[in-house]
RNA sequence: GGAGAGAUGGCAGAGUGGUUGAAUGCACCGGUCUUGAAAACCGGCAUGGGUGCAAGCCCAUCCAGGGUUCGAAUCCCUGUCUCUCCGCCA
């Protein structure tokens, strides 16, 4: 969502802005209904202005004992002419509403230009890759008896996996272990948040309306499945007025997700790379104006060190203009090294939406004492998500020798003992 | 799921059709007094928007959306949330 004062004052700056995500230039049109509807809002002001004062009038006759019979006839004939103004300015204001929620955020200066994922400019690669190619967490687990797609597949269709034994118990551990990591030792604070929620929480996080076919909805509540705790944890400040000295606040939760995945037919439909629900550690970070690049950093860091504690291979990308997400104005993926798959796959998307979000959700923040608030900036990124985190322990530590999975020595703890995980 | 009560400014809390955008208290800001502070006293203090060079003027907002009325915080309908009681339940 953007400031209509702001488009008033620069269109072109807005234009060139959009034009990097490939769209067309919108602030002609959308400064056309701008006018248009404060024309009619000053219309329908004056004559509101001029009913409210007429119709005092009337009080005070009828205070004094007066006949008001004249006085509330010329009223009544404004009311008519109100009525009309009112529908057009609502209209023109929905209008308006419905263009400017429909347009993604602004980019960073230092986001590359491009078309899609091709574009996406390597940062750096960490970790030495052991397996350059072998089986897949499919062949691995099935040969376990870890994973059954079958099973689920039979109860719940294409994209659930089934998980069993050790391989759940593993699923378990690496949640447990990425909280933990940001908890002790980034500053982040635990929530165990609803899973459903209602549209206004997808709006405010600029799920909605944009991308209401990737949710999932319950028929009879009218409640959307989360496709990511980033929409609880982030409106957890919806409509607040945070105190400045409170932030940063680093909020972060361990939940299913669900994802329609409506127009990714046919791609990842192998394995569990893809599902319709899995795991993911969230982080949510808010924070102000001047802090938040900083912020951004110091997330994609907080990602990146869960994946070096588990010794997982993985390189940073920096998303190009045409694969940026909707809300974002920079985005850092981390993709993790997939024997199976000989390839880097994302595990991990880290995200600036600077105020984007919070004007859509009002989330301010005030100087305490200060009389002034202002938009607090949300960032979001995931840590990490922990189905590909399975994915991708299963693949890096697979034993050829007996078809066993290694369990990677922080996992340890959570395991109850099990070093390595092997059929059964 | 059933029955009832409620939602008003940062907070508490008045206000049941007419100069009420809203009493009062607390909090907050400025001032007087004081060596300084406290107390006391005086003054200020909601948000969003339109218009104007500006001072200002105007509009909207008393949970949200509709309605009744010349006029709604106040009356009616719907939704959301909170509380109380009953039922059910991990």
């Amino acid at each position: 969502m953007f400031d209509i004062r702001a488009i008033r004052k620069e269109p072109e700056f807005f234009d060139k802005a959009w034009a990097r995500r490939g769209l067309e230039p919108r602030t002609s049109e959308i400064l056309k209904i701008d006018e248009k509807k404060r024309r009619v809002q000053t219309l329908l002001q004056e004559l509101q202005a001029k009913r409210n004062e007429e119709s005092k009038k009337i009080g005070i006759i009828k205070k004094d004992g007066g006949d008001a019979m004249a006085q509330m006839e010329a009223v009544a004939a404004i009311k008519g002419q109100v009525a009309e103004l009112e529908e057009k300015d609502r209209k023109l204001g929905e209008q308006l509403k419905n263009i400017l929620s429909s347009l993604p955020n602004l980019l960073s200066v230092d986001v590359p230009d491009g078309t899609d994922e091709g574009d996406n400019k390597e940062l750096y690669k960490w970790g030495d890759i052991k397996s350059l190619n072998g089986p897949d967490h499919v062949e691995i687990g099935e040969d376990i008896g870890g994973i059954d797609f079958e099973m689920a597949a039979k109860m719940s269709g294409a994209r659930f996996t089934i998980l069993i034994g050790a391989i759940a118990r593993l699923e378990r551990a690496l949640s447990q272990f990425f909280i933990d990591i940001h908890t002790r030792d980034h500053g982040y604070i635990e929530v165990s948040p609803p899973l459903l929620v209602r549209d206004n929480a997808l709006y405010g996080t600029s799920q909605l309306p944009k991308f209401a076919e990737d949710q999932f909805s319950t028929r009879e509540t009218d409640h959307y499945l989360i496709p990511t705790a980033e929409v609880p944890l982030t409106n957890m400040v919806a409509g607040q007025i945070v105190d400045h000295d409170s932030l940063p606040r680093r909020y972060c939760a361990h939940t299913p997700c669900f994802r329609s995945e409506a127009g990714s037919a046919g791609r990842d439909t192998r394995g569990m790379l893809r599902q319709h629900q899995f795991y993911k550690v969230e982080m949510v970070s808010i924070t102000t104006p001047e802090k938040s690049e900083e912020e951004h950093e110091h997330m994609l860091n907080c990602a990146e060190t869960v994946l070096k504690k588990l010794e997982l291979p993985f390189r940073t990308v920096i998303l190009c203009s045409g694969d940026t997400g909707f809300g974002a104005t920079k985005t850092y993926d981390i993709e993790v090294w997939l024997p199976g798959q000989e390839t880097y796959r994302e595990i991990s998307s880290v995200s600036n939406c600077k105020d984007f979000q919070a004007r859509r959700m009002n989330a301010r923040t005030r100087v305490k004492g200060a009389k002034d608030t202002r938009y607090v900036h949300t960032l979001n990124g995931s840590g990490v998500a922990v189905g590909r985190a399975l994915i991708a322990v299963i693949e890096n530590y697979y034993d050829p020798i007996d078809g066993g999975i290694i369990v990677p020595e922080v996992l340890k703890p959570y395991m109850g003992g099990i070093e390595k995980i092997i059929r059964t």
